[in-house]
DNA sequence: GTAATTCAAGACACTAGTGTATGGTGGCAA
DNA sequence: TTGCCACCATACACTAGTGTCTTGAATTAC
């Protein structure tokens, strides 16, 4: 039998709290599926909170690193494409799983505001050079970042929109060109 | 003391769902805070799933309500004012609560997937009396929709448009005039 | 005014979860 | 090979929650 780093505990206290909620993240239930004691969790961890905290030390740690490769990519439209592809990739389940939590959970909350404001901030930039009326960068910026995490939200599946039309749409409330 | 009825039960269930979260939704919590012990609560609901139903079909019958009201407005500009503003409005923090929970209970999950549809449809059938190409009718509505989601989801005080900014930015996106 | 009904208290048994303390074991170093 | 240390099992005490049952009190009906 393989035995468990705090990194393993992590990794898979996330996936728990991505495909069931972070209502399955209980030292016991975690212990069970990954067939060893409670003994292995307190020894890794100090308690319930410290393993919450990893968990959201780590999501941070990856949201963060994501939202700061942005600047990689050159003109406005293939920067929004990017970010609106990004908070729609595949791992927009965990933060949608993160933002459930931090309805009940102080402490994501928190982290879930900095990453919205920090994310806000990126896609104002953008817009702002990408429009020609700048005073109405804002209330864009606001609006298509609302609609990202809208699709989020509501499932990107569910929705159906695929990423040609959502390209459109953002071009066309932007007046870019779709080049 | 006052004795309370079912329905006390399930209007406090749904205040403190809305500021506290349904990890609050206890039998003996919510007993302590309405001054009465669990007895009562046993004694109106069968069990807590049946109390939870209950939250659940009340929400339900006052969002239906909201929606069916749309009708009412004339111009598709006019509508959509009033959809947006519903979707914003006072009790869009019961709303964020509820999403909240049904990440993690299946049949609140069920009952927004239903109201999502419902309202869906609304958006788009306005959206297509009021745009020229019908074509982009569908793309438009789900992204205007995905906009007032994630407007409720961020949380309007945090975003901080204004309902004309607002207005401006949908009137843009669809071609209207906001006469 | 009395009886029936409605609402609630309180005690009980049960389950699930936390956190602690102590002891066991396998692998690596000296 | 001995011993240490990282990792884990197990047992325990404790808390919080569910749901049941019996009793009691306050309204309502008659």
């Amino acid at each position: 039998m393989k035995r468990l780093t705090k990194d393993d505990w992590v990794q898979f206290g996330l996936k728990v709290l991505k495909n069931e909620g972070y209502s399955q993240l209980k030292a016991g239930t975690l212990a069970k599926r990954l067939n060893v004691s409670r003994g292995s969790f307190y020894w890794h961890f100090e308690d319930l909170n410290a393993f919450h905290a990893a968990l959201i030390a780590e999501f941070w740690s990856v949201s963060e690193n994501i939202a700061s490769t942005l600047g990689s990519n050159h003109g406005p439209h293939q920067k929004l494409q990017f970010l609106m592809h990004a908070t729609q990739q595949a791992d927009f389940e965990l933060e949608r799983a993160f933002r459930a939590w931090g309805r009940v959970h102080q402490d994501v909350g928190l982290q879930i505001e900095r990453l919205d404001q920090m994310r806000l901030a990126v896609v104002h930039s953008i817009v702002k050079d990408a429009i020609e009326v700048p005073e109405k960068s804002e209330s864009l910026a606001k609006f298509t970042y609302a609609a990202a995490i809208g699709l989020m939200t509501l499932g990107k599946e569910k929705v159906g929109l695929t990423d040609t039309d959502l390209a459109g749409v953002i071009d066309a409330l932007l007046g870019l060109e779709s080049a």
